[in-house]
DNA sequence: TCTGGGGTCCTAGGACCC
DNA sequence: TCTGGGGTCCTAGGACCC
């Protein structure tokens, strides 16, 4: 039994449902209680009516109509799912200041602080359902449990409009007999390699042990397993994760393009990118094409840049250059997807950039023989020496040794 | 099943450093 | 000078999630 385990349930896992068919179905009295689908040429979301119909999200529309021909088809409104995904939020940091959001439609909330003001988890998860009916019109479930991953796999349970509260005593008997897509980690590729070894459950999945999860999965992927299964999940719910990236992409069809037609994609695509880096306050370092083919194989192409930026023009030119030297992929196969992502964010504004004097490293000697004052234009002809002698890497190297004793030079940030 | 758009994390190799 | 262990950064690809 797990009743020794340390920890009482008190994490909530609140999870919106159908989200954006949710949405459709609460501006549109028409839509209430129709299959509704959202999206046309792929079902982005489906409400619970197309789900019975065996509808899925990520399903091709054509087959979803063929699956369920009464559907309603609406065209997503983004603004909309936005809104109602803020309300929602509200109501959660109203509930407690400990807050994970993880998506749009999804957040961990903890709750242990407040079991004396305000009643047990389970009371404050159902009076959070009631509040996000009453207040933003909207059907959430909530999973309840003393873990992250076990609070999220209760939620999938109760899923529509339910509330489940694992108790830390009856874990083993809630969570072995699942199949092993339950598991945080487990998609298709993963459970096609488990079902080969005849594991279908949970407790298969603690059975077989971390050794063998680890040789057939890898390290990460294995220990992450095994302690999924195994009811191992210290992670805290921590308020206030920040992008690790930001991205953008466009599919293109199957019709020929152009160069100059790819150009002015891939601008537009720049431009918006550029502008919700500046709207957030951030600045990018990594700058990543994606492009996907005629063969549906796929490519990635990356560059790093010598310091932070969030201009326009920086992340043009990189992104113009990746894609010429992409171009004879692209004549060969044929183009169907364009994508960027800005990557390797940080916060702008005066970053302190620290960089060491460590004569034995010779990035950093070239730094020396620059003689670096405390300005930023002699950093930024310094950086730009090391670039070019030595690459990118030795640019991040330079930084990261920093953390020694050396020089700390504040840098400004650059304008438009 | 002929396929969206937004993300996260992991792996692996080359280059380099202590 | 050689050898080795441990670590980071960059790049490319892959699996997975909503």
């Amino acid at each position: 039994m797990s009743g020794d385990r340390e920890g009482a349930a008190t994490i909530l896992h609140a999870d919106l449902d159908a989200f954006y068919a949710s949405v459709e179905q609460r501006d549109d009295p028409d839509l209430r209680g129709r299959p509704v689908l959202v999206g046309g040429g792929v079902v982005l979301a489906c409400s619970y009516e197309a789900k019975r119909a065996g509808v899925r999200t990520a399903m091709n529309g054509r087959q979803a109509r063929a699956l369920c021909p009464d559907a309603v088809v609406v065209s997503p409104r983004m603004e909309a799912y936005s809104a109602a995904s803020k309300d929602v939020f509200e109501i959660f940091r109203d509930t407690t200041p400990l807050v994970e959001g993880i998506s749009i439609d999804e957040a961990f909330l903890e709750v242990g602080g407040l079991a004396r003001l305000v009643g047990t988890p389970r009371d404050i998860a159902a009076r959070l359902r009631g509040r996000v009916l009453a207040e933003v019109g909207l059907p959430i479930t909530v999973g309840v449990a003393r873990t992250k991953f076990l609070a999220k796999v209760a939620s999938g349970v109760a899923k529509p409009d339910g509330l489940l509260v694992v108790d830390p005593d009856a874990e083993r008997e809630f969570l072995h007999p699942l199949r092993v897509e339950r598991l945080w980690g487990v998609g298709a590729v993963t459970a096609a390699k488990l079902h080969g070894l005849g594991i279908h459950t949970v407790a298969d999945v603690a059975d077989l042990g971390e050794p063998a999860l680890v040789s057939l999965l890898g390290p990460a992927a294995g220990h992450h397993l095994h302690a999924l299964a195994t009811f191992s999940d210290p992670r805290r719910v921590t308020p206030g994760v920040r992008r690790r990236s930001i991205g953008s992409q466009r599919a293109l069809g199957n019709r020929r393009r152009s160069p100059a037609e790819l150009d002015t994609i891939l601008a537009g695509i720049v431009d918006r990118l550029a502008r919700r880096l500046r709207d957030g306050g951030r600045t990018c370092r990594t700058i990543v094409l994606r492009l996907r083919f005629g063969d549906f194989t796929r490519v990635t192409r990356s560059h790093t840049l010598r310091t932070a930026t969030d201009r326009t023009a920086p992340i043009d030119a990189a992104a113009r250059e990746l894609l010429a030297e992409s171009m004879s992929m692209i004549l060969d196969r044929g183009i169907t997807l364009i994508g960027l992502s800005l990557a390797n964010l940080d916060r702008e504004g005066r970053e302190q950039l620290e960089l060491p004097l460590d004569s034995r490293d010779e990035p950093a000697t070239a730094l020396a023989g620059a003689e670096v004052e405390r300005s930023p234009a002699a950093l930024d002809q310094a950086l730009d020496a090391i670039h070019t002698r030595f690459g990118s890497a030795a640019v991040g190297r330079a930084t990261q040794l920093g953390r020694d004793p050396g020089i700390s030079v504040p840098v400004l940030p650059e304008h438009e």
